[in-house]
DNA sequence: GTATGCTTTCGGC
DNA sequence: TTACGGCCGAAAGCATAC
């Protein structure tokens, strides 16, 4: 059977939450943002509403520069709530999985889901359960999605971007073609803004020209198994399933430095506080890791890292906390630059409960 | 060559 | 004029064993 493959999207979703919060807000330019604790205005853009993206302001942007972009415009500048965003996420994806066969979350504000069976292959229904999505999500939380369906997880993904905010769009099998074909490159899942460069050096501008190019033409450029990828991709086609997210691999707090430091010592002991927080987080969830390692984010923004898996795995961070220096001393010791964030990050991830239980059966 | 496991980097949101 | 987070998953890169 032909699949129905949805994606749905929360818009703009930090910043929205916030609008909900905090109405008076509505209609202004909202931008959420990360403070990093370093200089008063330090920090990024995490998400802005549209009226805020129409002052050219978006993600990833210096805090001084979008408040240089607000000029005299009244915008509410908010610190990020991350715990209330999550807490609005999770209902949103429990009332999204009630309604569909398959949800697999891919993000904090975004999830694919498959309808095949509960639609019988009907795009009509189908566009009716989306529909019903949206309501309820708007109904329980007071906020628009944009959601797309297609025969695969790229077209839905793609067709959750082509109206938004609050867009419903349905790509059929048959008209899958017709809807790819005219978009440019740059559109398609998984091309940013290298790959769609190299792809204009080969006369190839649109998705269309992508579909129906010549493998050998692309594989010079990207490799084969990339290559492979674009072509599929182009037509929609990939077969990729959409099933159940397991459990998180990984956990990992990063901060700023108040200064640059090459010291290992200077930067853990300001770690220290996110080792901490991070080994509660732990225990309260009551997981243990394998793997250990620790972040560096250098003065021009590169990334950095040292990592060290164990035979066993441990509960605890702080039993940990010798490994975690020594990791970032062979950091420092291997960079020419100062550091400006660091970080920690946990893996290889197991259950402390079955683990034990699992002990004592051995 | 293939499978596997570990480390590092990349990119999305 | 510049300005610059904190997460996550996955891919890429590399070594080892058979």
């Amino acid at each position: 059977m032909v699949r129905v493959i949805g994606h749905v999207d929360l818009d703009y979703f930090y910043a929205q939450v916030e609008e909900v919060q905090s109405p008076s807000i509505k209609g202004r330019p909202v931008l959420v943002c990360v403070f990093s604790g370093r200089t008063e205005d330090s920090g990024v853009v995490s998400t802005a509403n549209y009226e805020a993206r129409r002052l050219g302001i978006g993600s990833g942007m210096p805090i001084a520069l979008a408040k240089k972009k607000l000029k005299g415009v009244a915008g509410a500048v908010i610190p990020m709530h991350r715990e209330r965003y999550e807490a609005v996420s999770e209902e949103i994806m429990r009332l999204v999985g009630g309604r569909v066969d398959v949800l697999e979350q891919t993000g904090i504000d975004e999830a694919f889901f498959d309808i095949t069976k509960s639609s019988n292959g009907d795009y009509s229904a189908a566009r009716n359960t989306a529909a019903g999505i949206k309501a309820a999500i708007l109904k329980s939380q007071g906020l628009t999605a944009s959601i797309g369906l297609g025969r695969s997880k790229i077209v839905a993904k793609m067709a959750s971007d082509f109206v938004k905010p609050d867009g419903l769009t349905v790509v059929t099998p048959d008209s899958t073609t017709d809807f790819l074909t005219p978009l440019p490159v740059i559109r398609l899942y998984g091309v940013g803004p290298k790959t769609s460069q190299a792809l204009e050096e080969l006369k190839i501008h649109t998705i269309g020209d992508l579909a129906t190019s010549d493998i050998t033409d692309l594989e010079p450029r990207f490799g084969r198994k990339v290559s492979a990828y674009l072509l599929q991709a182009a037509k929609g086609e990939d077969e990729d399933p959409v099933t159940e997210r397991q459990e998180t691999t990984q956990f990992s707090r990063i901060i700023t430095l108040k200064q640059n430091t090459k010291d290992a010592n200077a930067a853990f002991k300001e770690l220290l506080p996110a080792i901490e927080e991070l080994h509660q987080r732990l225990l309260s969830k009551g997981i243990s890791f394998r793997t250990l390692s620790t972040i560096g984010i250098l003065t021009d923004l590169s990334t950095r890292t040292k990592t060290k898996t164990f035979e066993s795995s441990a509960e605890s961070l702080l039993v940990r906390k010798n490994e975690i220096l020594t990791l970032l001393q062979e950091l420092t010791g291997a960079i020419d630059k100062e550091l400006r964030r660091v970080g920690i990050r946990v893996s290889g991830l197991s259950d402390t409960e079955s683990q034990t239980s699992l002990t004592q059966f051995y």
